[in-house]
DNA sequence: CAAAGTATACCAACCAGTGAATATACACAA
DNA sequence: TTGTGTATATTCACTGGTTGGTATACTTTG
């Protein structure tokens, strides 16, 4: 056990996510997350078997909170299918304007790592993303959307195109432009029926 | 000088070049990119003041060479201008299936040195994405399109989506999803009378 | 000769991972 | 209650190797 009533290796995930997240993978030494949590590296080695087991746990450990969030973004936005995708974006922005926001964690450790293709923290990673890829493709599907699998997949490049793009310019306004890339690609495929009137397009 | 008549400096930047994209910036030395040029490491800190150094001429030096790739793969192509794009796309999904692929250069460097904002490296590859994506604007600008800024802000968030997510599924298939998805926002934007007749959208 | 370029040898710090001993907690017997 | 065994959890001390960077001296070339 420990000091708090948390358990150890919840608190050496915490630590590890915070240090892993802010600094990349292999600029954080197991020392490092050790020393953050206040216990000695043989601790955690106890907890985990190596760096790479911890890697892994770090992801893991934000899977489902992400998830979780995005839907959480859909559920409250106001108006149409459209709309509410177009919130998710809206409120990444919002996120991605906090000094501490470096991108996404998922995507960031598959390009640091990217020369271990089978690393078990990659597979979470693409796990993840397809799970929401999913969610999407089933939100899509309900709206009776002819191939919702195809403007999932076109949603999640924009999605993870942004944080890429972001990241590097350090301008989260790409956000928005992404946002209203995905208003528009859903609005041309919904049902005729379901398409609000006020479509803006051509010149 | 060197063995070859090629200078060392260029050398050097060669091998850094292989080294780095195939497997990041932490995790290879300089010891290792000197060992691959042949060079001893004092050598190589007499033609670059650091590491970091380094790696900033390792991405200038894929500047150019990328951008004329891309403007090839645009001009070889046939068809309107919704079909150009989209040959970038086809094009760059057909070097992802290569299996010595690892992405793009510039995101999976500012990915990993994401906490360091104002390294050399990651201006370095700022400025390479602002001049891909002045050159869209340009070409879209001279079709008269009417926003030509935010729709090339758009092929480039589905670029460098389609970088990031088939790096992380190793499925060179989203890239063609995303040359879809450009083709669509480009031909939504066109001025009508230069609009193809065929378009396929909805239900 | 002088300048540019290269090599040998070295440093102090850091790295992932481990062997062996120890502390804590709880179950159960006397 | 007290003692004892056992599994869990933790610490100390350490290893062998690697890291970015440098002081100094040697070599080549115009």
């Amino acid at each position: 056990m420990a000091r708090s009533g948390i358990p150890t290796a919840e608190r050496i995930i915490a630590a590890a996510n915070k240090l892993f997240y802010n600094d990349g993978i292999r600029s954080v030494s197991v020392d490092a997350v050790a020393a953050k949590v206040g216990v000695t590296k043989r601790t955690l080695y106890y907890h985990f078997k190596s760096k790479d087991d911890l890697v892994a746990a770090y992801l893991a450990g934000r899977d489902q909170p992400n998830l979780a969030l995005f839907r959480q973004w859909f559920d409250a936005a106001a108006g149409g299918l459209p709309a509410k995708v177009e919130a998710i974006f809206r409120n990444l922005a919002r996120s991605a304007r906090h000094p501490k926001w470096k991108g996404c964690g998922f995507l960031r450790t598959s390009a640091e790592l990217a020369n271990m293709p089978g690393h078990p923290a990659i597979r979470i990673g693409a796990a993840h993303k397809k799970k929401f890829e999913e969610w999407l493709r089933e939100v899509f599907a309900a709206e009776g959307i002819a191939d919702p699998l195809q403007l999932a997949r076109q949603i999640l490049l924009l999605l993870d195109g942004s944080f890429a793009v972001v990241l590097l310019h350090r301008d989260a306004s790409y956000m928005e432009t992404a946002g209203e890339a995905a208003h528009q690609l859903i609005e041309a495929a919904l049902p005729r029926h379901r398409r609000s009137r006020r479509v803006v397009r051509g010149a």
